[in-house]
DNA sequence: TTCTGACATGTCACATTTGACATGTCAGAA
DNA sequence: TTCTGACATGTCAAATGTGACATGTCAGAA
């Protein structure tokens, strides 16, 4: 279970409160990384605290508390990121699934979801490579959990639709929707 | 849940036992798509069977069943995948966690990870070319997971890797062992 | 002033997942 | 023959996660 290393590691950036932690999973964290809503999250910070790993350390208007890590935590982190784990870590993406299901589909229905797929992945490659033009910053702090994830969400969605293209050229097919944009330099792969 | 309509995907391509589905997670699928045990295969094929979507087909030694996917099952799982979801669906990656809390960790630790990171992904990625090289095959059909699966997980290594180089160069040209101020890591931002 | 929407936290029943435990078969090697 | 390891399936308690429901604050717009 890794929720709790989540929320030590948003709040080793930054003191935060439940709710913006719970913006946090819904924004960069939990796109790719590992989601997890309010439900869990408000439970979870009660269980950190006991173990001492958070403390609130500030209680604001409409009754939120401003949770940040202790040394305790701050020590628990580093020391679970710095051990490597033996096994790789069980993965979840639906996503990634429908992908592989293709392949249980006849070609003509596999060559409609691959086009989704591709065309859905340019967009979002597309949304991030504006993102990042409007938003420099360093990698550690504050910043640092957008910009890793900006950079990992464009390679990502690069390596999708590359995939994507791969496995249409597999089936012999061309890619009518995703051939009109190909001549703008924005969209280029 | 997507874990039902994984198993319809498996079985659709070609009928199995639950033995050899719980393999197969553990293999292509399990590693970039969905991760699932065999407490939750044998349990789930059950409910698949009660609700029509699957059937035993034969029995084999050591009280094995193989099971198939019926023309109901072929069609709950055509119209999920031919059905685009309205939200991008929630991802558990442990792996990916990890590096986004980087940002969490002083730049020399930071650097220590990414470099682990780094040389893992051009290991995989090395592994799925010698893997490619020497099992061609087709798309579709019993090979189409494996070719999918190997396809994809290549593209994501050399995305992992690009992306850690690009941060290792964020965090500048100095490596771990030169570094010579000792900044206490609790107080890095 | 009233209303809307973002802020902010929580509970609880229900579903799902996990890890430990349990059982037994069969082929091939020592 | 005995032993080992892969084959093969299962249960069950405990942990976790999800979605529905609940409550209330505060700022700014209409």
């Amino acid at each position: 279970m890794s929720l709790p290393h989540a929320l030590l590691g948003l709040l080793a950036v930054e003191p935060a409160s439940g709710y913006a932690l719970t913006k946090a999973f819904d924004e960069s964290l939990g796109r790719y990384a590992w989601y997890a809503g309010h439900t869990s999250i408000y439970p979870e910070l009660g269980r950190l605290a006991e173990r001492g790993l958070v403390e609130v350390t500030a209680e604001g208007p409409r009754g939120s508390r401003t949770y940040a890590v202790t040394d305790a935590g701050r020590d628990e982190l580093r020391s679970w990121l710095l051990t490597r784990p033996s096994e790789a870590g069980k993965v979840r993406n639906e996503s990634v699934l429908r992908m592989f299901l293709l392949s249980a589909l006849d070609p003509a229905d596999a060559r409609t979801v691959l086009t989704g797929i591709a065309a859905d992945a340019r967009a979002g490659a597309d949304e991030l490579r504006t993102i990042r033009a409007d938003h420099p910053g360093p990698l550690t702090g504050r910043n640092g959990f957008g910009q890793l994830a900006a950079e990992f969400g464009l390679r990502q969605y690069e390596a999708v639709h590359e995939w994507a293209t791969w496995a249409l050229d597999q089936l012999g097919a061309q890619t009518p929707d995703d051939r009109t944009d190909a001549a703008d330099p924005a969209h280029t792969f």
